[in-house]
DNA sequence: TATTAATCGAGACGGTACGTCCGGTCTTCCA
DNA sequence: TGGAAGACCGGACGTACCGTCTCGATTAATA
């Protein structure tokens, strides 16, 4: 009757289907989705290949699954200092670019957008948004202050900042540190206050 | 002797070359990188593997060429304003971007980069590192022209006008068609020259 | 405490031996030794692997238990007329050699003779010995009748009446029903009692 | 033209396939059917798997392959002595019943029988028939020579002797070494021209 | 004109991984 | 305790590609 009868039958060991997931993601962090092989993923976690295909169809849910359970950590500083947030924000999301295979995910997720939608879907919603709403939070919050231009376009502007980052990485394969305050610098005065020109 | 003597034997049929590419892009465009087969490429070219590998080193070399073929090389417009040529640009980027499976490559570079450095190098180089340029010699110009601010950072704004395309993308899988002139308008006050401002 | 005691706990359902059995001889016939899993046993008798498993063995020992539930152990014809009786014991294995499938098993038995020891054994016990001592207690009393030669190797003789049925099947695939009358006539000036000869 | 036109591409490696068959053979006999596994075969003959299926299209039809390249040894003796003949024949079977896993060649034939014909066709043609044949020419001969009875039912006579092999294994997982002669003496009265009995 | 060197079609081959099927064992709950 | 249900380990199955190889047939430039 109630909605949590257990099904017949031995139950999953949940323990696996988080060894699972953990082992994808380090394989898949190591070696990159080519090099992720059910049997290596199987073997990490103490388990078998028939085992794992009992709980994911195959490589693609498999990492779209490892993936999706990942997720940004919670929001930075915020002071009332917004240039200064906003570098704090763009330096965490540098070390995610550029720590060592930080890209193979989002690799993995445009590769396979087409064949596996749910896993772009799924990292949108927990990698790609959670950080766009921070940064244009922290915009907004920043225009109610007065601190920003008050017609600021705000999705713009976030999507100038973190995209100059992935743009950074593509060019050389590397985001010098500095960048963030370099870009910051570099897009201030379109959303800096307007100076108060005669021309107004 | 000359250096343009022709090598003995058979010459290559050149419009294999071109048919082998043709027949990858389309492959490409149908099933992404992941279903772009070897034999797949061979078949719909009228050929076979072999003769495939013998002028292209492997998948990626083969993907790389294909897409490379892609990309109009040519400098797109170059009128005497600045804002409608950094406009026609990012629009073309768009429809590289927002095609069909456009994205998946990129992505497949990414998740292989440590694997196959050397894909991720081409693809940096061939189809990367040009629009780059292309756009950084344009607002190179125009800072000459006077047309743009004079201590104007190119690499940083280059990144930006780039990235958020890639960033939109990443956001919401699309990127709308008037993305380029919304990008342009925000990120103008930051690049056009300075108003007088009576600071001075 | 007496040795009948009811051991506690739920009775095995004794229908459900039987049920196997059935479904095991089924799928034997239609399918073959090597054609018979256990789960279809399982499925085919409405309950789960386990549950065989708590009964027989393994494989071999399901199929061998089916397989000795269809020998009809029971003395068959035994008159006065030992040649009858002959006939109609040979008819009988006939019609086991070449029902469908019916040298299947055996097969398998011999196949696996030496990774499965124990089959090759019960098949022994279960199915071989029987027969050949029904034909050789029959040769006995015949012999003690004064019905058959008194110093007659009665191994032997069984041996080749019933070796005859294999070969015959195995030059052919199949046994003509005349066979059994045939391979005694064939044999009988053998067995028969010596007719006075002039020798002595 | 020409009906040995080579076929086009590169040609099969003509040791492969019997290294592969002679593979099998020998793990048949050492494991039997059940323990043949086709990864143990492309090992053992220095391939790999897909090599193997290359050639034979699944574990059955390579079983079949191998066995269908068997062959029994070419006539024995054939001296003025019929019963030293069929001595020296039954003996010769004798060994190759009693050889380490010699029925499990057999073993497997009658348990893929239904599935796999052809098995049974060729090893019926190449290693049943023929030893038949030598006997029962022989049988023939003694008859024509009147060492044997004329009327005598070669056919049933050849089974017999033939399958009291057979049977006698079945019954006790051996053959005595005296059963050639003590068979023969057993149907000896049988197959001997009949005394001149005053019956007559 | 014969030779030589390369291309090209065709297919074999060694590998690696895929996803599936069974066998046999186990764990859990219900009767 | 029996029995239903299903998870789990292990081993093998047959298939798909990859990249390399070995052939024969073709096609030019060279001797």
């Amino acid at each position: 009757m109630s909605s949590t009868a257990r099904p017949a039958g031995r139950p999953r060991d949940p323990e696996l289907d988080e060894g699972i997931l953990v082992a994808t993601r380090q394989i898949l962090a190591e070696r990159g989705y080519r090099g992720l092989t059910i049997d290596a993923v199987a073997r990490a976690a103490g388990t078998t290949r028939p085992t794992v295909y009992l709980r994911f169809a195959g490589k693609e849910a498999l990492a779209t699954s490892a993936i999706a359970g990942m997720t940004v950590d919670d929001p930075l500083s915020d002071t009332d200092d917004i240039r200064a947030d906003l570098v704090a924000e763009l330096r965490h999301f540098r070390t995610a670019v550029t720590r060592p295979h930080g890209m193979s995910f989002l690799g993995t997720v445009l590769a396979e957008e087409h064949l596996t939608p749910d896993l772009a879907k799924r990292f949108r919603e927990r990698l790609v948004l959670p950080r766009r709403r921070r940064i244009a939070a922290r915009l907004d919050s920043a225009i109610r202050d007065g601190t920003l231009r008050p017609g600021l376009d705000v999705e713009a502007a976030t999507t100038m900042l973190i995209g100059s980052l992935y743009a950074r990485y593509l060019a050389g394969g590397e985001v010098p540190a500095d960048w963030p305050e370099r870009i910051l610098d570099s897009l201030w005065p379109a959303i800096a206050p307007e100076p108060k020109t005669p021309k107004g």
